[in-house]
DNA sequence: TGAAGACATGTCCATCTGTACATGTCCAAG
DNA sequence: CTTGGACATGTACAGATGGACATGTCTTCA
C-alpha cells in the first residue's frame, strides 16, 4: 500500500488537491506507480480520517487542498526509514520474455524492435528532464535534487532494457544454432 | 491481467498442476510477476471453464494436472503477437527515490548501501543461472533459450539499479553543494 | 449567450492481490 | 506406529486497482 505514502510524500512538499496529486502521479510517478483519481480521492479521505493530513483550503470549483500534519510527516519519514523495501518488479516486458519461444521469429523481431524503440525514447525523455534539472531550471532545492536522483534511476533502467532489446535482436538467440556453446554476453555499456 | 497468460505460457511447455505452477511462479517469475496459489487455482478454474486448458491427469494427494488446449495455445500466441505491452514499472525503489529529500543523510546512505547490495546480489544470482544456461546445463531447447533471454533482462536491470545506487552513494546529491552546476553523470557501464 | 474544454470531485462495480484460514494426503525418519 | 514435513487444493475476506459513470464549475472564444 505505497500509494498512501506516495501521497504523503507529495504533500510533504506543500498543500495540494486531489486533482493536483492525480496529475503529478500521472506525470512524475505514473510510470513507476500508476494511480487514478478515484483511488487518490479515496485514499485522501482515509488519510484525513486518520489525521495524517487535513483540509488546507477550499478553492473554486469545489477544489479542496490538503496539507500534511505533523503526524503525517512523521509517518512518511517512518516509512522511509523503516526499510522493508518491496523489491518485486512487475515488468510485463520480462514476463513476455519467458514466452519468446512461442513466437514466430518475425513477430519476435518486430516486438524487440518496438521494445527497444520504446525504452530508448523513454530514456531520451528522461535524459532531457535530467539535463534541465542539472541546469537548475527546476530549482536546486532538496525536492529537485531528489527528483533528479529518481530520474537517474529511470534513465539507467530504461537504458538497460533498451540495451537488452538490442542485444536480443542482434544475437537472435531464439534461432541461434550455437546456443549452449556461445560465450556469455559482454554487458557492454 | 497477465497471470492468465503467464499460466497459459507455462502450460504451453507441458502439463502441470496448480501446485507446480505456483512453485514455478515463485521461483522463475516471482520477482517479475508475483502470484500466490489462491489466485492461481482460481485462474486455472476460469481457464478450464473457458476451454483454454483442460484436466490432463489426476495424481496422488488430489493432484490435478492441466493441459493447454489448442484454443489456449492460440490465445497465448495471440497475446504475444498482439503487442499492447504494458510498460508500467511499479518498482518501489524508484518511488522512494522521489522522497529522499525527506530522509536523514545517514539513513539515506544506509538505505542506498542496502539497495546496492540487494541488486548486486540479485544480479549475481542471475548471472550464475545464466552461466549454467550458457553451459547448456538446463538444456538447449527453445524454452531454455527464452529463459536465458529473460534472465539477461533481469541481469541488466539489476545491474542498472545497483550502479544507480552506487552513483547516488558516491555523488551524494542530497547534500551536494554543487548541485545545479555539476556535469551530468557518465552512465558508466 | 452559448458551447467547448479544462478544472475538480466523487461513486460504483468487477476484478485483482495478498494474507489468513482450512483441509487432507503421502512419505520418511525416528 | 506416529509424527513432522512436503505435497496439494481450496475458501474467505480485506484492501487495491482500473474503468465507467455521474456531476457540477469556471473560462474562453466564437
Amino acid at each position: 500500500m505505497s500509494l498512501r505514502h506516495g501521497l504523503l510524500g507529495l504533500l510533504a512538499e506543500g498543500p495540494a488537491s486531489g486533482y493536483d496529486l492525480a496529475r503529478r502521479f500521472q506525470e512524475a510517478l505514473g510510470s513507476v506507480w500508476p494511480a487514478q483519481h478515484p483511488r487518490i480521492y479515496a485514499e485522501l479521505a482515509r488519510l484525513a480520517d486518520g489525521g495524517l493530513i487535513e483540509v488546507d483550503s477550499h478553492g473554486p470549483r469545489g477544489r479542496k487542498a490538503y496539507r500534511i500534519t505533523d503526524d503525517g510527516l512523521a509517518e512518511v519519514k517512518r516509512w522511509l526509514a523503516a526499510g522493508e523495501v518491496d523489491h518485486t518488479f512487475r515488468v510485463e516486458t520480462l514476463l513476455r520474455a519467458y514466452f519468446f519461444w512461442l513466437m514466430e521469429p518475425e513477430t519476435l523481431r518486430a516486438h524487440l524492435r518496438a521494445e527497444r524503440a520504446f525504452y530508448e525514447e523513454t530514456a531520451g525523455t528522461l535524459r532531457a528532464y535530467a539535463g534541465a534539472k542539472d541546469r537548475g531550471e527546476w530549482g536546486t532545492g532538496p525536492q529537485a535534487r531528489a527528483m533528479r536522483v529518481a530520474i537517474e534511476a529511470g534513465i539507467r533502467v530504461n537504458d538497460a532494457l533498451a540495451s537488452w532489446a538490442r542485444w536480443a535482436e542482434e544475437t537472435d538467440p531464439m534461432s541461434s544454432e550455437t546456443f549452449g556453446t556461445a560465450p556469455p554476453p559482454e554487458h557492454e555499456a
